[in-house]
DNA sequence: GTCTATACAGGGATAGAC
DNA sequence: GTCTATCCCTGTATAGAC
């Protein structure tokens, strides 16, 4: 029902408990677990209000009611708040894609849920932008390596799918998967920029080209389609 | 020699206008048209340096050698200093372009030029970000134009190619030219974090992929290839 | 025209009191 | 766990020297 990102990782990935290792520790008293939730809520709605830049630290503390300082019992910085924030989204995704019936049937479903709630595709690519400007950092680490599971997660997918349809691949699976991905990426930067870019549509153009440039598992290499 | 941009734009735009007379009057004196080079030079080797992030207008001053408030006379703000980098390196991107014997010559190019300057590219993508979270400003305005002029001109660009070759699209070209435009940012971005990622390769298989899909422009519409 | 000096509002991060 | 107070950084703005 919800977020944008280009499939969320089948498996969570090692980065994920490197960085719990190195974050607050997550609160185990109910309320602890609650004042957490109400920072990661609360986050959501100010910057669908006033934008990325305009969630501040003090900007979520105030709509709370806590100082900034308290926010950093539970999230040792503000980049970090924001990954937690694609992180549950990611979740979110995978159990969405695993009733989906296809990969593209997912990637169009999640464009078009995500086209009801701008506010976390922005903020991915927001992070985006900040990530590939550090040298090290959560927002890189999450998108690295959301990347790479993903490269190989789709490529697996793919593989599964067209051997499904009797059909066999002629292009290296993990160049389409990369190049899916940046696909799905790129459009939903046009798309928030200008509306009038559909980016369902331009996906089902991508498969189509896919699928043709598949070939019967029997035949020999040389005749497409 | 340079820039990462998948394709300069064919014209400079209203925008470009329309920017003109918002921002600071370009000097007119020896010293001043020097000082506003040194400006731009100085920017880009600050955050070849230490990153978007690090490339305050206090650090471009203090590698000048002036206060950080000069800059202003110049530049009506940091955003407006960035977004002229990325202009300037859109002209020398359309001078290649016109060098460069097909679509996708001239993006396979830009991706190799790339590689050896991943700073620009990275304030391409850091840019892409900061400006799709404000409501306006010169980012903003900037890659909606970009993009806008360069769905256009791909599409036709792409059309002209298609007809040389006596082949005829059989998908919508305006999608094409949002899809190989969304694909190249987003492999970009992907090289950024991983450079296993190999551009050129991928947007090859697109070329292959979509070159697959035209048919000769006198067979009827459903025989493709 | 060009530049310095200075002030301001806002950001994230941090130390230490309670 | 939360606070206040503080630090250092940022972009922006203005006044005035030369």
């Amino acid at each position: 029902m919800d977020d944008l990102d280009s499939f969320g990782p089948g498996h969570i990935g090692s980065y994920q408990a490197e960085r719990r290792a190195r974050s607050r520790p997550l609160p185990v008293h109910p309320k602890g677990i609650r004042r957490r939730r109400e920072i990661l809520d609360r986050s959501l709605e100010v910057f669908a209000e006033r934008g990325v830049d305009g969630t501040s630290l003090r900007a979520i503390g105030e709509a709370i009611g806590v100082s900034h300082a308290a926010l950093r019992n539970y999230f040792a910085s503000r980049e970090e708040l924001l990954v937690e924030l694609l992180l549950e989204r990611d979740v979110r995704s995978e159990a969405s894609r695993e009733e989906a019936e296809s990969v593209f049937g997912h990637l169009t479903n999640t464009a078009e849920a995500n086209s009801e709630i701008a506010g976390i595709v922005a903020l991915y690519t927001v992070m985006m932008g900040n990530a590939i400007q550090q040298a090290e950092g959560d927002a890189r680490e999450y998108f690295t390596e959301r990347f790479e599971l993903n490269r190989a997660d789709l490529s697996s997918r793919l593989e599964e799918e067209l051997s499904t349809h009797g059909l066999t691949a002629t292009e290296d699976l993990g160049d389409v998967a990369a190049l899916i991905m940046a696909a799905f990426d790129g459009l939903q930067v046009q798309w928030l920029l200008d509306d009038r870019v559909d980016i369902t549509r331009i996906l089902k153009l991508l498969e189509r080209l896919l699928l043709a440039s598949a070939r019967p598992a029997d035949a020999a290499p040389g005749q497409s389609v």
